[in-house]
RNA sequence: GCGCCCAUCGUCUAUCGGUCAGGACAUCAGGUUUUCAUCCUGGUAAGCGGGGUUCGACUCCCCGUGGGCGCGCCA
């Protein structure tokens, strides 16, 4: 297969808020679609609207696509510094007749330029993913394309700039399908080439309802703040609306772009699977070699209270402890009792392992066995099983006690790993405090 | 209101006229793990309704229903 380096997409975000998971969905799509016949992905920032257009939400977007590994191919292209060609074209339309200046009034700014849509003339098209579409001539009215301030409109803009920057494919989100035959109208009165178009369906909430502001996790910088990996995600997404075609699910960002092609995106919305996603990360953070993790996890922990400068070592071990039961990088925030001099005990799980009849003294006779032994592996499961025994209990009953006195919870990794990391000093104290103060 | 689009387990999906309608997440029941998670085994669970076309429809066509998008001097 000879890489087509005439094929040229864009992600055309604008910069307006925080990136949302559909739009973000459309620019890994792009990119697949780009890599898998070795085109080339762009980037366009439209940035037009001034009111609107932030610093803060380019950033945004940058970041965006840095994290996930977005990299485009050429560097991004700011619409606002292309205002000169969008006026440019319209007034070649103007000269051409396909558009006009008119004073819509009300507006009392002066005139606008309208573009002629081409009277008596149905549309059509053929989308890569939706099939053909059509429009009647009648269905169709004209529209503005420059303002009467003399700024240049979307449809405008949108164009010009595609035609500029050679794109052959156009792949958003199916709420475009209508503009397209506007589109294509400007394609053609300019005397450009029509490119190919795909329309994405929708991503929806858990409602099935389109995203609206209220809902949470409609944008990828939560998905990053609650402990999702960036390659996780990226995998997720693009099983939305998208399949290989066979079974599998987890695959890597080589097997995704062998495996994309336009021709198999569904054409109906899908709707999130937090599950399913927290699901896939889980993998995706097993897998990871533990030196991968430990970067993972270190770089979402941040420098908080309770990781100090010399701890580092300690968080290595943590890290190597816990990686298979972690979901989401954000488990990490409740690593802290390996940290703190003492656990924050869980209410519920002290009135349940704790207070009872009997406990304290059990606990007590635990510390007495381990202060006399080494503190290895074995010797603190013998010292444990000895203070069962002792107590007339059965094996493995007092390890949920022992648990929630040195880590406050009542889940973790193995009962005798946990506490050899923990170190015997600090294992003593904790029970002992427990013993004394918590049990019943 | 008008135009366009969409419709398979709860969810993501496979199927491109002939399958016991497959897989995954979730869920339920066992097993492993002396906690939890993982992991293993098994179960429940789907073609929106009505007409056609055809020897045969989830698949093609029409109508209905439901949902979505569009109808800005926003993008």
């Amino acid at each position: 297969m000879f890489p087509n380096m005439s094929t040229r997409v864009r992600f055309a975000p604008s910069p307006t808020g925080q990136v949302h998971i559909g739009n973000i969905r459309a620019a890994i799509f792009n990119w697949l679609f780009a890599r898998h016949e070795g085109g080339r992905f762009l980037l366009r920032i439209e940035d037009t609207d001034r009111e609107r257009s932030t610093p803060e939400a380019l950033e945004a977007v940058m970041a965006a696509m840095n994290w996930l590994g977005l990299e485009p191919d050429e560097p991004p292209l700011f619409q606002s510094t292309r205002t000169d060609a969008h006026i440019a074209a319209a007034e070649q339309l103007l000269s051409n007749g396909l558009a006009f200046k008119e004073d819509k009034g009300g507006t009392g700014k002066g005139d606008c330029v309208i573009f002629r849509m081409p009277a008596g003339t149905d549309s059509e098209f053929d989308d890569i993913i939706k099939g053909r579409l059509t429009k009647k001539a009648e269905d169709m009215k004209d529209f503005v394309i420059v303002r009467s301030d003399g700024s240049p409109v979307f449809h405008l803009a949108n164009v010009v700039d595609d035609i500029f920057m050679g794109i052959t494919h156009v792949i958003r989100g199916d709420d475009h399908v209508e503009n397209t035959f506007r589109h294509i109208a400007l394609y053609k009165a300019l005397g450009a080439d029509v490119p190919r178009y795909a329309h994405l369906p929708m991503i929806v909430n858990a409602q099935g309802k389109p995203y609206s502001k209220r809902d949470g996790d409609a944008y990828v910088g939560d998905f990053r703040q609650k402990g999702y990996y960036a390659d996780a995600l990226f995998n997720y997404l693009s099983l939305l609306g998208w399949s290989p075609g066979d079974d599998r699910e987890q695959l890597t960002r080589q097997e995704l772009t062998d495996a994309f092609t336009l021709e198999r995106v569904r054409s109906s919305a899908s709707q999130m699977d937090l599950k399913k996603l927290t699901f896939l990360n889980g993998r995706y953070l097993a897998d990871m070699s533990a030196a991968d993790f430990e970067t993972a996890a270190s770089a979402y922990a941040g420098s908080p209270d309770w990781l100090q400068a010399g701890k580092a070592a300690r968080f290595s071990e943590v890290c190597r402890l816990l990686q298979s039961r972690t979901k989401t990088l954000a488990d990490v925030r409740e690593w802290t009792y390996f940290f703190d001099r003492m656990p924050a005990y869980e209410q519920k799980a002290v009135d349940k392992l704790l207070r009872k009849e009997g406990v304290g003294v059990m606990l007590s006779a635990f510390v007495q066995k381990l202060g006399v032994v080494g503190f290895d592996h074995d010797s603190i499961e013998s010292a444990l099983r000895a203070a069962e025994a002792e107590a007339g209990l059965k094996e493995g009953k007092l390890n949920q006690p022992v648990r929630v006195s040195i880590t406050g919870i009542t889940t973790g990794a193995g009962i005798c790993e946990t506490m050899l990391l923990l170190g015997k000093d600090s294992v003593i104290a904790r029970l002992t405090h427990a013993a004394t103060n918590l049990c019943g």
